[in-house]
RNA sequence: GCCGGUGUGGCGGAAUGGUAGACGCAGCGGAUUCAAAAUCCGCCGGGGCAACCCCCCGUGAAGGUUCGAGUCCUUUCACCGGCACCA
């Protein structure tokens, strides 16, 4: 039966869908608009369970809005741009650009079976030149708005594969690829001013109500407002043109503890001291070793080095502070340089006992001399603490309450300037990579930096490039760098560096609402389809594609290319669970782990030899732990509507639900099964109503209300277990053909969302009219939601005893009576008097004795 | 370290403060069959009872609010996630 589902029904129901168009998305009608979007998938050839789940919900939302009358914008694209493309083209000798689309054929033809309700005209790549060009022109406008510039920055450079390596690409100092240790080496990037709308991204986290708390949290994080004060230090001798050394702290009620200052290695201070100090050169050249990835900053140990500079405490002018160099000072935090209070800072106070420093503790009582041992005292904000506040008087305040305090007395005294900072850092988009999006900037001997002219656009990138040796080869291109100067037309160079791909993901659910347009956007469009209703992804991008994309939102705003009802683009965001399985593992001879697939163990033990496999519990699916199901062979086996039920159903869509082969085949019998009940309903001859009609009418009533509950609030496992429920109802029912039929008919529209194909067949089968596609939901009639009678559960102090069934209506003063005379009731009473008697009509009856 | 989330049968999980365990998986019993597959029917948290009834216990742990708590509050434990030498 699910053979011929999978090769039958399906491509017939699919080609249908085709032939109607019943999918092309066009701005036209008197519908609302929705637009559901998923985010879209990196092509790497193969699509996987995670991509069949992400995409069956979106899917789910998308046809049942079109079934309660929405004009629905339900697309899909490729996020082709990215190392993967270039690492298969330096391993197999192949173009990057063959490899990425000869992938996206692959994955477009594995998804198209999955009977998904995507408009596939507005279909795109992110490396088409009719994207990347308009992503071009898209930079240039933010170059002229000042959105983006141009610094020198830090970076990870591997000195083999000649190219910046991100953070997570340097693994204990050294390159991914290369293994060369990685240095920190200072070029001059590209970067997009997010930062400048910190505040702005972060206080228009409110306003999106249908995100997960989760997420806005995790973004809330990541920008990272603090309050706190820059509080000037004079210095003994001046240094590098600097009068005094100016910190940052959140902390300025700690500044009776201040025992010493820390500045940055990258400080001017520290530079310039360096140039006279062969020694702080050697300690500088240390301290910024030790790379930037988590576990060498976890393992780092506090290096200092004591410059001899001294300065004054601001408040106490006869205490002077030393001066020392710490690798644990950041310079792009703050100033670059701390003012260490040891008492209340852990680090400050590891610091201290390393290197021998004076520990004062600032919350001392007049007299009390309480001394600060391994641990530095830290009062939580909300924590009222008490002691003398040194400077402001304050005695007994919460942290917070003095920290302010502290504040103000600092400015009224012009000795410090209260300030807010962000953690969030601008937005480095350079990449010296071939596959990506060429920045279209020239650069003129005379013009200096120069954006490309628009008719120029796209800069393509060329086809005729190596990768055998290492490096960008837009760099070493022999013609590709040379153009003409957009601005005074003399020979000039092109900029080599692409974008980040993070970038082409950023603005992609604007394109697909005129995704050929000869500009970025249409405006008519954009105002039409914005924003998202709906977006569904992974959490995975909780932080930075939802940033990024926020940005974006705002500087297409800005740049004219967004309405300004899309200053938040995605209305509502749900992030969805993985795919996992449960991991086969054997051991080789010397006793290291050998993976296997789950087709080729069966019941606990390899089919092949028989021998017994270890079963690590479930994981996300991995090729490495070879815990991976191919939707491919499901779909071939079982059929795209199974693949797509069984992902739905397990578990709730925000969790992992772990693939079993025992439920997939569930899936497939249950399908199965309806399809033929379907066929009895559709053979049963006319026998005209009986007794049990009205039940499974109501029955089907409930399972409509509750099914459209679920589809509306994700709840898709819940509406398929009230789907499970009805089917059961239906199959034992005793009704006539008609209400049959009725029920019948429902129930196929009910499943179309989740297993389109089946539900069309039944239709077709029951004589319904049209595609189930498109006809509408169908509506509970309130009045089938309750029954006549109800069934009290009548507790004694609280807990379960006895039921009654009464009339739905019946007043409480006769369910009273009639609980009275229950039989439970009057056997726990012995005779005894009720204390008191609560009716929760139409709920539940609870007898307190 | 800071911030957040989650703990319910053998398993995945249901449950607007109102009958805990819906629905599914696994398991057990039965029907059908020469037999199997497929299908259909039933049982299925723990304990007490010969047994239906019935009684006791039970949503990580301990308290509390309430006629009534998986759900609300306090404390606590475990696991998961995010951030992090961020001053």
């Amino acid at each position: 039966m699910s053979r011929t589902i999978a090769s039958e029904i399906e491509p017939k129901w699919q080609a249908a869908w085709e032939q109607a168009g019943t999918f092309r998305a066009s701005r036209s009608g008197d519908k609302p608009k929705y637009y559901v979007l998923e985010m879209f998938p990196y092509p790497s050839g193969r699509i996987h369970m995670g991509h069949v789940r992400n995409y069956t919900m979106g899917d789910v939302i998308a046809r049942y809005k079109i079934a309660t009358g929405h004009n629905v914008l339900h697309p899909m694209g490729w996020d082709a741009f990215g190392m993967p493309a270039e690492n298969a083209a330096m391993a197999s000798g192949g173009h990057p650009k063959d490899w990425t689309y000869q992938n996206i054929a692959d994955m477009r033809a594995q998804m198209k079976p999955l009977g998904l309700s995507i408009d596939w005209s507005r279909e795109f790549a992110t490396c088409d030149p009719e994207y990347y060009g308009q992503q071009q022109a898209l930079f240039i406008d933010m170059l002229a708005a000042g959105l983006v510039y141009r610094k020198n920055a830090v970076v990870n450079w591997d000195p083999v594969d000649m190219t910046v390596l991100a953070n997570e690409q340097v693994i204990d100092g050294k390159g991914w690829r290369s293994g060369a240790d990685v240095d920190r080496r200072e070029l001059t990037q590209w970067f997009f001013n997010i930062s400048a709308y910190s505040e702005e991204l972060l206080t228009a986290i409110d306003s999106l109500d249908s995100w997960p708390a989760k997420v806005k949290l995790m973004q809330a994080n990541w920008i990272g407002r603090s309050r706190g004060v820059e509080i000037s230090f004079p210095l003994s001798t001046p240094t590098a043109g600097l009068e005094s050394l100016v910190c940052y702290s959140t902390r300025p009620d700690t500044l009776h503890g201040a025992t010493f200052m820390a500045i940055s290695p990258d400080h001017p201070v520290a530079k310039t001291l360096a140039e006279s100090s062969a020694d702080i050169a050697a300690f500088c050249l240390e301290a910024r070793k030790g790379g930037t990835t988590e576990e060498a900053i976890e393992k780092a140990d506090k290096k200092g080095f004591d410059t001899g500079l001294t300065v004054r405490h601001p408040i106490w002018p006869d205490r002077q502070l030393p001066v020392w160099i710490a690798n644990f000072v950041l310079m792009d935090y703050g100033t670059g340089a701390i003012y260490a209070c040891p008492s209340h800072d852990q680090r400050d106070l590891d610091f201290a006992v390393k290197f021998g420093l004076p520990v004062v503790n600032a919350f001392n009582m007049p007299g009390e001399t309480n001394v600060i041992g391994k641990e530095a005292l830290v009062p939580g904000k909300d924590v009222t603490v008490e002691y003398v506040n040194h400077f402001t008087g304050l005695v007994r305040a919460t942290a917070y309450d003095v920290i302010e305090a502290s504040i103000d007395w600092l400015e009224a005294r012009g000795l410090g300037k209260g300030q807010v900072r962000y953690r969030l850092r601008d937005w480095g988009l350079s990449r010296q990579r071939y596959w990506g999006c060429p920045i279209p900037v020239v650069h003129c001997e005379n013009c200096g930096v120069v954006p490309e002219k628009k008719e120029n656009l796209p800069i393509r990138l060329p086809d005729d490039v190596t990768f055998d040796v290492p490096g960008n080869p837009l760099d070493r291109h022999p013609t590709w760098r040379n153009c003409a100067c957009p601005s005074c037309g003399k020979p000039a160079r092109r900029e080599t560096d692409t974008m980040d791909t993070f970038v082409d993901s950023s603005w992609y659910y604007a394109r697909f609402t005129a995704p050929h347009a000869a500009t970025p956007t249409v405006m008519a469009d954009a105002e039409y389809w914005m924003n998202v209703d709906q977006y569904i992804g992974g959490i995975e991008h909780a932080i930075l594609h939802l940033l990024y994309s926020r940005f974006f939102a705002r500087a297409m705003q800005i740049t004219g290319h967004l309405p300004a009802k899309a200053i938040e683009p995605f209305d509502a965001l749900f992030t969805q669970g993985m795919v996992t399985h449960e991991i086969y593992m054997t051991r080789d001879e010397n006793g290291r782990p050998v993976y296997h697939f789950p087709e080729d163990v069966e019941n606990g033990a390899l089919k092949a030899t028989g021998e017994k496999v270890e079963i690590i519990p479930s994981a996300k699916m991995s090729k490495s732990k070879k815990n991976v199901v191919d939707p491919v062979s499901i779909v071939t086996t079982y059929g795209a509507d199974t693949a797509r039920w069984f992902v739905l159903s397990d578990s709730p869509p925000e969790r992992d639900v772990e693939w079993t082969a025992s439920g997939a085949e569930a899936a497939a019998k249950h399908l199965a099964r309806v399809l033929r009940i379907a066929g009895e309903v559709a053979a049963m001859a006319d026998t005209g109503p009986t007794a049990e009609d009205t039940d499974l009418l109501r029955a089907m009533h409930k399972t409509i209300h509750e099914v459209t509950q679920g589809v509306e609030s994700f709840g898709f496992n819940a509406a398929i277990a009230r789907l499970y429920g009805f089917t059961n109802t239906l199959g034992r029912s005793g009704a006539g053909a008609a209400a049959k039929r009725q029920a019948t008919m429902a129930l196929a529209q009910l499943m179309a969302p989740m297993t389109p194909h089946l539900s069309e067949e039944i239709w077709a089968m029951l004589g319904g009219e049209g595609l189930i596609a498109v006809a509408p939901w169908p509506k509970a009639d309130a009045a089938m939601l309750i029954d006549d009678t109800v069934t009290l559960p009548i507790q004694i102090n609280g807990k379960r005893r006895s039921e009654i069934t009464v009339p739905k209506d019946m007043p409480a003063a006769e369910v009273e009576k009639l609980v009275l005379a229950d039989e439970a009731v009057v056997r726990a009473l012995e005779g005894g008097a009720v204390k008191k008697l609560i009716v929760v009509p139409g709920r539940i009856v609870n007898v307190v004795i």
